[in-house]
DNA sequence: GAGTGGTCTAGACCACCAA
DNA sequence: TGGTGGTCTAGACCACTCC
């Protein structure tokens, strides 16, 4: 490896053997820069790099330090549903199980910001990986953002659609783990009270809430990622 | 906002209008530098960032195209324990429930790829939120990489003093969910059965694997992230 | 082979903020 | 208010890879 990327490694190098402490200041651009013999700009593309991964913290004025608490930054996936199947070797399949406008429930309002009552259109999904039921999806979605024609998604799930014919802007996504109850352990072809994975997401555009997901994982599920 | 910010927002936003279509090439660099009237670097700047978040598939004379299948990818910070706990606002307590050297058993091997036999340390800790059981955790600790004088792991998590002792390199994190068993669910004060939220981690250095924990947090507990 | 993105340079100005 | 990082420029060379 060379160039910044090489300069990158030294520098971690020189903290993870301790030349420099948590919570030291270690030499500014320009005195670093020279130490390495490049331009200042390539010193800050390196110190850069190692900031927005948590291990270097920098502010103007008061200089580049190591990171006293040194959070570890994970990067996360989320692919869509279907292509995880997929990747798998698995075959994909998606039933439609319900589908109506109804009044948003109150935590899923809370958690979209909205106010006031709203109806959404309500749909609840399963995903199936080789016939095998993969995921329990209960979701919420803003008629508002729709453009027509609006796609039958008994065809194509909802997230895939929305990711690539809405506009979508922040999003929030939240793991936990919580015991099935009996309509999902029927779904999902479970003993009630098996673990579930979690994933709720919420999506929202620039100004509108678009969509509210709770997904619900058979057993076996497990969400991967490298440091 | 302005300077590169501004001209990555502005080209996000002609791919969420449909400006630019999934799959399709974008002008240039040198192209859309001149359009902003900005240096080519500048442009770089905004359009690398859009490909580090998924937006842009970026490839040497292909050019720079609109990804087909927008990947949602999100940051996920690792805090340390105690200053997960303490951030609630909550006081933090650690209990050593056990320790000694054991034979690594076969499934954390493989994890952390080891060949053959070795002996690890062996710990679970329980952390405590407020008095209450938050985390219980299950550790297997590799002796070759502690300096010493090794620290008593009942004052200090061992992943906290790990992530300031010793030189970590490369990790692997993994999600999932699980039902209690009777000796988790009496150690966590909850009935067998109950919904876990189970977080593996394995750390390796550059050359050796360093720990594997298996951490089981009471329910309730949830990560979140904004993507 | 030629077009594209990846990187580097030397210099400059600016925004922030601790001293 | 001065030192520091953040950014920008104009130009250059290079590495990759599609044609």
């Amino acid at each position: 490896m060379q160039g910044w990327e090489a300069i990158r490694d030294e520098v971690l190098r020189r903290i993870r053997v301790r030349d420099w402490l948590p919570g030291e200041n270690i030499p500014n651009e320009q005195m670093l820069a020279t130490e390495f013999g490049v331009a200042r700009a390539t010193m800050n593309r390196a110190l850069r790099d190692l900031a927005a991964a948590g291990v270097l913290e920098r502010r103007r004025k008061a200089g580049t330090r190591v990171a006293l608490h040194p959070v570890r930054r994970a990067r996360l996936d989320i692919p869509v549903t279907r292509l995880e199947v997929e990747e798998r070797g698995q075959v994909y399949g998606l039933r439609l199980l319900y589908r109506a406008m109804a009044l948003v429930p109150r935590a899923v309002a809370a958690g979209l910001g909205l106010v006031g009552d709203a109806q959404f259109w309500h749909l609840q999904s399963l995903h199936l990986a080789d016939g095998v039921p993969f995921l329990l999806e209960d979701r919420w979605l803003n008629p508002a953002v729709l453009p027509e024609p609006t796609p039958d998604f008994a065809q194509i799930s909802v997230n895939e659609w929305l990711v690539t014919h809405v506009p979508l802007g922040a999003g929030e996504i939240v793991f936990s783990a919580a015991n099935a109850d009996q309509h999902e352990a029927d779904l999902l072809g479970l003993p009630p009270g098996s673990a579930l994975f979690i994933v709720e997401r919420m999506t929202w555009t620039d100004v509108w809430p678009v969509t509210h997901a709770r997904l619900a994982y058979a057993p076996g599920y497990r969400v991967r990622t490298r440091i």
